[in-house]
RNA sequence: GCCGACGUAGCUCAAUGGUAGAGCAGCGGUCUUGUAAACCGCCGGCUAAGGGUUCAAAUCCCUUCGUCGGCUCCA
């Protein structure tokens, strides 16, 4: 992701993006340079090679690099004409796109887009290489710690970020003002790692992806369902709370429907090849909706009967490239948190807002408490490549940054990304790694409501158009579990836990003991396992501990005759000997308290 | 889908083109222990799948599937 803007270290990483460059430009004579940003944690340069790059590349590019370095070459920044530029750079075809795109007024150096085209362009300099740049630099090479940089991987990135232009090579790296810094970002990134959902979910055995089942459809272990059932259990009440109607529907629908839809029209190649049965063409569902507008259709609305609020867990497949798929981040069969309002227009402003109060209240109870929103709207320059009227569109987009105004959100007005069909907000989440996934998305629909025909009654005693809104809040189940798991490292909350109270007798004497406790604690309420395995107490607790279980009661002689039980907390906390009962009476206030 | 790397036991990893191995996990025993790993033994593999090259392939080549890192796209 691109560095935030006031970021001081831009000018080391965008000057160290610049050494890289000519470090590669001089090992791989005829390179053709891309652009070179400052991101965050780091930097990268895309080039075009004569041949991919290997791990053993990227050690002499350092090693060069820290020649460069070492010889203390100023960075020289200069003004020149886009003739001049032509001249400099005749023989690097994307730096002469660039400039054109500058004169142009379509791009910066970066290849972000501005509205103004300068007339003035700036290059850096430094030793040989010189770089088509806006700067700031530091003030030479010798500034760049050469024991606090890393190159780190090299990947393939589209020229422009466009899939029909050249692919070429990206290099990554890290920088830091000092060597302790760039360690420290090591230590960051292994620990990021160790959190990771995909090994999680195989430590705690809570799911798994099969290859030989189909890549991205996963399967949930014990452990796993647990966690989902609780999730999905606080959901459906929850729902039924602030005024939801659950509906179920079908997983596969006749072709018919996706005729309707549009989705045979415009998503064809996200779905899965049709099924064929009795001369007649049915398809896995990609989407909720075409099921719920048919609940909608299947009598008379009355305007007194909105709004409707009709939301299930929905389990969809979709065909996903194969490139993209990612543990439970990015799968091909996932089950979203699905709801679709139908109301009438003036009631539109306070849907919304519920939405987003419902909302807050879910990611909050959940412990998520970062977002980063967007709000989609219209092109202001093309009106005419929307669907439903300019009216409905301006009500809309105004009821969503209202409300988002209202509960004090920021967010980022993104115009001309709305989807033909209707304005929306999407709202990201980032995982251990620093990525952002969307997963609440709330999405204005004034293309189905045309396509089915739906209306309700007015007072009028005439038909009126309702308005619809999609929503998935937690976005799927797949994904927002993929990013409890890193969220929380593993360790949940008590109320989430699939194993909230490991019993640990020391010796085979205390079992009896133990089964006792086990029966009173399970009447309590709470999940627990009993280990009766044959091993020393050390390793039961190592075992469980690494489980993440939050509450180990240690049995042994002592407690036994006093009727206690010892509690050791998973953060390693000894909290000694205690009554059963003061113990239960803990361990319920923290599943009552969700922490 | 694209670029690159990779695919050996449940997991983490070994093995010059020449007999596939270790630790952990699992199983069986012994031990009966006071807050993060007792000890001994056993089991475990068509080296992702298919095709080639070779006297000989985990190793070299091709295809498919999958995984990882990105890109593009998305809940």
């Amino acid at each position: 992701m691109p560095a935030p803007k006031d970021d001081p270290l831009i000018p080391l990483r965008h000057s160290t993006a610049h050494v890289m460059a000519q470090a590669v430009g001089e090992l791989f004579p005829g390179t053709k340079f891309g652009i070179g940003p400052a991101i965050e944690d780091g930097f990268y340069y895309d080039f075009d090679l004569p041949r991919p790059l290997t791990p053993d590349d990227l050690e002499a590019i350092e090693a060069r690099m820290r020649e460069i370095i070492r010889g203390n070459y100023p960075f020289i920044r200069r003004e020149i004409s886009p003739e001049e530029g032509r001249r400099i750079f005749h023989d690097q075809p994307y730096k002469l796109e660039l400039i054109e795109d500058l004169q142009a007024g379509r791009a910066d150096e970066d290849g972000e887009s501005i509205s103004t085209g300068p007339l003035t362009l700036t290059t850096y300099t430094h030793d040989t290489f010189t770089d088509l740049c806006r700067g700031p630099h530091v003030e030479h090479t010798g500034q760049i710690p050469a024991d606090a940089f890393k190159l780190l991987r090299v990947a393939g990135a589209y020229w422009r970020g466009d899939e029909r232009r050249p692919q070429l090579q990206r290099i990554y790296g890290t920088v830091w003002p000092a060597r302790q810094e760039l360690e420290a970002y090591l230590v960051r990134l292994e620990e990021i790692e160790r959190r990771d959902h995909r090994r999680l979910g195989r430590e705690l055995d809570l799911f798994s992806v099969d290859p030989n089942l189909g890549a991205g459809l996963v399967l949930w272990h014990p452990k796993g369902a647990m966690i989902r059932y609780l999730v999905e259990e606080f959901w459906r009440q929850e729902h039924l709370k602030w005024g939801y109607e659950l509906v179920f529907s079908p997983h596969i629908g006749r072709s018919w429907l996706w005729e309707k839809s549009g989705h045979l029209q415009f998503y064809r190649e996200n779905m899965y090849a049709p099924l064929e049965i009795d001369e007649q063409e049915f398809y896995l569902k990609p989407m909720n909706c075409p099921f719920h507008i048919s609940i909608y259709r299947s009598r008379v609305r009355s305007y007194r009967e909105l709004p409707l609020r009709w939301a299930e867990l929905g389990t969809v497949y979709r065909y996903e490239r194969g490139g993209v798929l990612h543990g439970l981040l990015r799968v091909r069969g996932f089950t979203q948190d699905d709801a679709h309002i139908f109301c009438r227009p003036d009631q539109i402003e306070e849907e919304v807002l519920r939405c987003l109060d419902f909302c807050l209240h879910l990611w909050r109870a959940f412990g998520f408490h970062e977002y980063e929103i967007d709000l989609s709207v219209r092109d202001p320059a093309h009106p005419e490549k929307y669907a439903g009227g300019d009216e409905a569109w301006q009500q809309a987009e105004q009821a969503l940054s209202r409300a988002l105004e209202a509960r004090h959100l920021p967010y980022r007005r993104a115009e001309g990304e709305a989807v033909f069909y209707g304005p929306k907000i999407d709202w990201k989440i980032r995982d251990a790694l620093g990525r952002t996934w969307q997963c609440t998305t709330i999405q204005f629909d004034f293309n189905l409501p045309e396509r089915f025909d739906i209306s309700y009654i007015g007072e009028d005693g005439r038909e009126h158009r309702p308005y619809m809104v999609h929503r998935a809040l937690l976005g799927s189940m797949e994904r927002f579990l993929g990013l409890l798991i890193e969220h929380y490292a593993g360790a949940f909350p008590v109320w989430l836990c699939p194993v909230q109270v490991a019993l640990i007798p020391i010796t085979d004497a205390q079992v009896p003991y133990a089964r006792q406790i086990e029966e009173a604690v399970r009447a309590a309420g709470l999940r627990v396992v009993l280990d009766d395995s044959n091993r020393r107490m050390q390793a039961k607790i190592r075992e469980h501990q690494l489980q993440k279980v939050p509450y180990m009661l240690v049995l042994g002689a002592r407690e036994e005759a006093t009727g206690q039980v010892a509690v050791r907390l998973r953060t390693g906390e000894d909290l000694g000997d205690m009554p059963l009962s003061r113990f239960l009476e803990m361990a319920r206030e923290a599943v009552e308290k969700k922490v």
